[in-house]
DNA sequence: CTCGTGATTGACGCTTACGTAAACGTAAAG
DNA sequence: CTTTACGTTTACGTAAGCGTCAATCACGAG
């Protein structure tokens, strides 16, 4: 079903280049594999990043624009490859699929709220900038 | 234009009040207060909350939601009761406005491609709790 | 061999956003 | 007057999320 090919997609990332593509420090990124969320190979000693690391820093960086923080993007990711596993898993991710959805949907109202109010402010702005014009 | 009566609707709040409807503790609404957020009328060493107060913690929490920092949230806060001024600060009220807006909007971005992304999560699940029940 | 480039691991520092006492003030109730 | 409830300031503590050295290693080019 959700099987996906092993070894295509051979390209690999360095560190560096995935600080420059997302543009954030190697710290950030090293900070990220410390807290769990990347596990990059290693060669040696140096970190190799493939397809699967690049996607989920992508995944962990939107998580961060949204509020979450890294524990609870940690959860978040987890699930996009979790396996089938057990039966109590899948329904554990269902659970946890759902509370998302909710944080997710009252973030979508509060957003929706503000840019209502800002259009608000933004058309007693324009007025009050006519008539200090048109004075 | 936008001016409001200013001693009509004389109901005040204490701090522990203010703390239960929002469901935040004392310490949260005295740290506000102290990074320039709220400015409680003071009736001896007490603090006295006016509707306006209550109108900001609101608009506070609600910009936490969206990941908005303090200082953020401060200048985003201030908007909103901005007296009309000089016509430099309502150019950059404008720019400003239009500056949070596009962070809005890119949050709601993350929000519905998540979202999205979630639904399918749930759909494998769903799909795979049923293969493994209908075994 | 040596230099430069890019990588590594500590380890300490810093900011944000509060938590958590400690010590004290005040006003109404018993 | 003492207790109780509710408030106050001061101040140190803490977790998260990195920034910022410093010291070290590996490797290809000259």
């Amino acid at each position: 079903m959700h099987n996906v090919p092993v070894t295509l997609d051979a390209r690999t990332w360095t560190i560096a280049e995935l600080a420059a593509e997302y543009d954030v420090t190697l710290r950030t990124i090293r900070f990220y594999e410390d807290r769990g969320l990347l596990t990059p190979e290693r060669r040696g000693t140096v970190r190799v990043y493939h397809a699967r690391d690049r996607v989920r820093l992508g995944l962990i960086l939107r998580g961060k624009r949204l509020g979450f923080s890294l524990d609870e993007i940690a959860t978040i990711v987890d699930m996009y490859d979790a396996e089938p596993g057990e039966e109590g898993q899948l329904v554990y991710l269902l659970d946890q699929i759902t509370t998302r959805r909710a944080e997710l949907e009252q973030r979508r109202r509060d957003i929706d709220e503000t840019l209502k109010e800002l259009a608000e402010v933004e058309h007693r702005c324009q007025s009050d900038l006519k008539s200090l014009r048109g004075k």
